[in-house]
DNA sequence: AAACATACTTAACATTTAATAGGAATGGTA
DNA sequence: TACCATTCCTATTAAATGTTAAGTATGTTT
């Protein structure tokens, strides 16, 4: 694992240049053990700081009136999440580890800075909260226009997607560690037609069934029911002076 | 209409002082008017301005290749859109006039060159993209949480909300300029599904229905039946030293 | 006025998904 | 080992929504 993780995030949208990296450096990362189940951040709470995420997944969720719940986001190693959070409060949303986590811990204030100073920083934000929305945007369609079983294969090609992205020689790169529960609240389904969907993917030889979690034995057969295609988690790096700003 | 309506918006989010006003007056804003059906965005395509809405309803929305159709947003008068479009196009989407339009077409770099030199703009500009981002979480939860009735009158309350806030003296507050097919294209459902519950509502006294739009004629109604609650596009403005970056 | 395209309405039927309930496996803990 | 809480699996029934098809309005163009 890198020294400072948010340098290799960052670096991944944007190319900065040496005094960028020393400023990033030079932010003290708290790392944290977060134990599985643990909120990181509470609906209704001020959040105070920014997350990375360096191992471990967590979930964006909101419970409504109802009881039902609804997971918003799912966040994986090298996600920066709270970047936003001074409205996760007033949303009543909040972020629960799904598996045991480390997380780094980074003052807002501090990064505010550096982006004031930087344009290379500021844009590798951006970027990143251009990836972070065309996601949402992604899912939004997948919930409007798929049903159930292409709908969750499309959503395993993207977490498949992302966990290569940021965790490219694991050897766990094909295993999600959902519970059928938690996969029904990020699909907009009931565990029970969750079950009978990953029993389906089961029988077609795309996924194997273990308890916590959902192995992918074939993407390619995934992405093909799930009409995925992953360009948005990859936006082309433009140099600053073509950026569409913002 | 103001004369700078961008200072309009940005100023909802971030208390903005006169040189950010006299940079922002300096930007040539160039007018023009959309006929109703066009495309401002081609999904595809470069998008190499920034929109600022000044009048009328456009719909971001991506087709699937067997041919349905997701609106992924709706942007009322007031909505800056395409600052984010530099990656609409890899992503396949496009914007379209829902009614007759006017937009401001503004130049991206002129715009980001005003957020390098000043904080509060660069503030204004984040907040809204927070709003923006806490309303596709909205339409993720909608979605995926809620029923045809419901899920329709929280759509509603969603609009009747953000056109209040963005013309609030307009006798037009209440009326919906979205046919049948487009709602049924927001809200996932089919436009004869769709139908069905227009004229639940309309028994109910919510709405009434007209050719091409929907009059909601009960907002606190359909408020209570979409369990809404507006918070998220009301975000309180906080001091630029407090802010949690972005 | 006639023709036309679009939007809306309605009905019958099919399919998907939810709701409910209960049981079986798994893993942790006293 | 016994207990307990999860998680997972399965079956049945019911509800919500989709599908298909056809008809009716409405506004526009010729």
């Amino acid at each position: 694992m890198n020294a400072n993780p948010l340098v290799t995030r960052l670096q991944q949208f944007c190319p900065l240049d040496a005094g960028d990296l020393q400023d990033l450096n030079a932010l003290s990362l708290d790392r944290r053990h977060i134990a599985h189940g643990t909120n990181i951040v509470h609906g209704g709470s001020a959040a105070n700081h920014i997350h990375l995420i360096l191992s471990g997944w967590a979930a964006r969720y909101k419970v409504l009136t109802d009881g039902t719940r609804q997971i918003t986001a799912l966040l994986l190693p090298g996600d920066l999440c709270g970047v936003r959070c001074a409205m996760l409060s007033q949303m009543d949303q909040g972020i629960m580890a799904l598996t045991p986590m480390h997380v780094a811990y980074i003052k807002p204030q501090a990064l505010y800075r550096l982006e004031s100073t930087s344009a290379g920083i500021r844009h590798a934000m951006n970027w990143c909260s251009l990836v972070e929305d065309a996601t949402s945007r992604a899912w939004i369609i997948n919930l409007g226009c798929r049903q159930a079983l292409p709908r969750t294969a499309n959503l395993f090609s993207e977490l498949s997607e992302r966990t290569m992205m940021s965790v490219p020689d694991s050897l766990a790169d094909s295993f999600l560690p959902l519970t059928q529960l938690e996969l029904a609240d990020t699909l907009g389904l009931t565990p029970v037609h969750v079950n009978r969907v990953l029993r389906e993917l089961q029988q077609r030889g795309m996924v194997a069934l273990r308890r916590g979690g959902v192995m992918m034995t074939d993407l390619s057969a995934l992405r093909q029911l799930g009409s995925f295609d992953g360009a948005y988690l990859r936006p082309k790096t433009i140099a600053i002076g073509e950026q569409t700003a913002a």
